[in-house]
DNA sequence: AGATGTTTCAAACTAATGTTATAATTATAA
DNA sequence: TTATAATTATAACATTAGTTTGAAACATCT
């Protein structure tokens, strides 16, 4: 039987959520064992299943909160955004948008970013529509950049777009915070991409 | 018994270990089993230690090997390079490098690449140090660049240079053999920091 | 051929895994 | 308070994991 039912606690429930996602984003979702997540909760493995049908549930829902967490941030950020914007603008913010899911809700997005690939294809199936909204909405913002010839028209955008997302998400594995923000780290990488590097 | 007498003296623990890093970058360290590989290779699990001590020096063997190869590979490029090469050549070959090892002995490298940061810290530390020395050949690289005066002194090559990998390393999720080379790919990716982008 | 060294297998062992059923506990409501 | 529902613990189940051991099969050489 399924759960969401509106009545059950939404607090454990989410406690739960919190440490799978950290666990399964530091030692993989083969790595984590339910009884780690259980012993960091001070609970007994048994004890999740009042909350959860099964460890693959849960990683589903992790899976599901990172993506529509990259995807909403994203999204607010660029419609926050005058709408007489310039192209570059609205990359550095959708830019700024990824960078702040991947790194303040860290543990449900990297646990999409890190893990997606190599988990079972039941599993990848589930996320894959949503995921590939969210190249759709990268691949419409560069139409339209190049199209509004801000963009020169002989650079490649599914390559472009490939290695900004590549760029972006590896600052998983070197970001903390420190003298440069979130935002700087937006607008720097973007500027590597968009102004180039040569003199 | 359906096994076929080898012919071709191919080293066992070769092929055990193709076996392995071809696993290991499919479903990751964890999620794969010695029985897994073993049958893969149509032995039982228990053969494979005549060969190897424990799973984990299967994966350290990996591993070392996966680095290894991209460091050897892209030295390779660039020592191919005519003494008078410019560093936007310098940085195109490096790439090239790069990617064929990826792509070309691609199990060991995204085996490196994709699980690196996951597997238990005993396991990190032995790669730690080769893997500094590669990162140090590309800070070398761009810096001589920015201090030639060919790449913008406003340029941070910390960024830069995780934006590059991390561009490169994503192609292991996307490049498939077609209309593209590896050879294209570098240039193209390099041409898209080099250049810029804006018209 | 027999002797010797190499490689694989069969079978088991221990520990850990996801999961389940049931009991115990805790909170809530009458 | 008692009755009832909600939550957690206990304990076990079946499977699978990495690993070990000793025997079998295979190969090589004299």
């Amino acid at each position: 039987m399924t759960s969401s039912s509106p009545k059950i606690p939404v607090k454990t429930r989410t406690k739960i959520l919190d440490v799978s996602a950290a666990l399964f984003s530091k030692h993989g979702y083969t790595g984590t064992a339910l009884r780690d997540i259980a012993k960091a909760l001070n609970m007994k493995a048994g004890s999740l299943y009042y909350h959860f049908d099964s460890k693959e549930q849960l990683i589903l829902e992790v899976l599901k909160i990172g993506i529509e967490n990259i995807i909403h941030t994203v999204i607010t950020e660029v419609e926050s955004l005058p709408k007489e914007s310039t192209s570059r603008e609205v990359m550095v913010a959708a830019a700024k948008g990824h960078l702040k899911a991947l790194h303040e809700k860290g543990d449900y997005t990297s646990t999409s970013i890190l893990n997606y690939g190599q988990l079972p294809d039941s599993v990848q199936e589930v996320g894959r529509i949503t995921r590939e909204q969210y190249e759709d909405m990268w691949r419409k913002w560069l139409k339209n950049a190049q199209n509004k010839g801000d963009i020169r028209s002989d650079v490649n955008l599914t390559i472009l777009r490939l290695s900004i997302l590549g760029a972006l998400n590896r600052s998983l594995t070197w970001y903390k915070k420190g003298d440069l923000s979130i935002e700087d780290i937006a607008s720097i990488q973007i500027g590597l991409f968009w102004d180039g590097i040569d003199t």
